[in-house]
DNA sequence: ACCTGAACACCGTTCAAGT
DNA sequence: ACCTGAACACCGTTCAAGT
């Protein structure tokens, strides 16, 4: 699951370029959209070998050819689902940090099946890697080193899955008929039967005073932009203090 | 996969109690132990109803007295097996959330199988809400509200997650044999012969300039500490913003 | 009440064979 | 080179039957 596979090579463009025999009536494009269309539908355990294989009119063996097995498709299927980064045009670093971090949550939160994909593999497609990229370039301008860029947009990356999971899991933006907690208030209500005052003093007492029956608010942008706030604070301090160094040594 | 299930009743000790029949041979924490076993072992792949069965004594459908299906027996895994939070003993609320973010993260390391389930349930068992609670705790002197409170706790979750994934995936901090990639040099070897610096060009820059080369730093403390201080830098400035305005009223 | 045996409808993946 | 048909060794889950 965590291995960089072969099929990599493929997600690049590096398709083996074949000289005889019949011509492809399958590329991994096509076998990657087939199964996307099937997880938006029905989740990633509608996404069998077959299933995909049906979609496409074609026998279930004739995917191996471009894919080395399931955990394959589903590191393809993962990068591809992602859409182009926001664009940054003239935003500052936080501004256009800001934008990132909400498209990240608003993608995960639109195809949930991507956090059980995403919580085990790193980056390693063109889409994925192009939204790591513009993060980064976004903080190109500041003064920070090579490592806390990259250890900022870890954060920030970690901010968006953890909230969309929690967003998903408590059924807060949840569509009708969808998987999931009938809503974050029933969530509250299984917990507050549960808890006990004793060994969780500090939740059951947030949950009486009623923390979790407007938690609705989860998803709302006032809750998720507080918490975005907060990191880019962090990094805000830190520029300041980085600047202040180098002005000093003047 | 995202239902609360009636297995977390029975998490929660709140066992059915029989009266007539045979004493039962199994009970739940001894299923989901021999489970969390193989997964430490074998990884998630190797959990397979028969094989927790098999390890048991006792046929598979046996574990369905017990459990609903797999996907509850995964959420109580994910839960149980995780250890006690860290003790607030007299901390600070700085110290204690660097102390709870950082074993937060070695769990994680230790356990890579939990990253594939908590990234898609949220907490709802004895353990894990354990830890929310001592976090919540840690906050309770500083004058932020419930859900300031809250949302800083997910985002030290969303970090310690992030930064697992990805030691994990790079194989940075991976034992000889297991699964990932055979370490992060590798990982920046792939990357670098794959992109076109016109379409990434502040990752390919990086990347040039050695950023993924000396890239096992990922999983070295300072590294880590670097991006759990931007947050809590983030978290500090926003509580002297808040005793600042307390102060300003009187 | 608890566990089992047999059975069902699937899986992912292989291999040799067809064109 | 590409796709298929048949086959293998599994899955998770059901149900009726045993004690």
């Amino acid at each position: 699951m965590a291995q960089l596979p072969p099929v990599v090579a493929r997600m690049w463009g590096r398709e083996p370029v074949p000289r005889r025999g019949p011509r492809p009536r399958l590329d991994l494009a096509a076998i990657t959209a087939a199964a996307i269309e099937i997880a938006d539908a029905e989740g990633l355990a509608g996404v069998s070998m077959s299933a995909v294989a049906t979609r496409l009119g074609v026998a279930p063996m004739a995917l191996y050819r471009y894919v080395g097995n399931k955990d394959d498709l589903l590191i393809v299927m993962a990068d591809s689902a992602v859409p182009p980064p926001p664009d940054p045009g003239g935003l500052t670093w936080r501004d256009y940090l800001a934008a990132w971090t909400r498209a990240n949550r608003d993608i995960l939160l639109a195809r949930p099946w991507l956090l059980s994909i995403q919580g085990d593999t790193p980056p390693a497609g063109p889409q994925r890697l192009r939204w790591l990229d513009r993060a980064l370039q976004a903080l190109g301008e500041t003064p920070l080193d090579d490592g806390e860029k990259f250890n900022t947009v870890t954060a920030l990356t970690g901010y968006a899955l953890t909230s969309a999971t929690l967003v998903h899991a408590t059924g807060a933006g949840g569509r009708e008929g969808e998987a999931g907690i009938a809503g974050a208030a029933e969530y509250g209500e299984i917990l507050a039967e549960v808890l006990d005052p004793q060994a969780y003093p500090t939740l059951s007492a947030m949950m009486s005073s009623g923390l979790l029956g407007r938690s609705e608010d989860w998803v709302e942008d006032a809750d998720f932009t507080f918490g975005l706030d907060l990191l880019l604070d962090g990094v805000e301090a830190l520029i300041r203090r980085r600047t202040r160094r180098r002005h000093d040594r003047k």
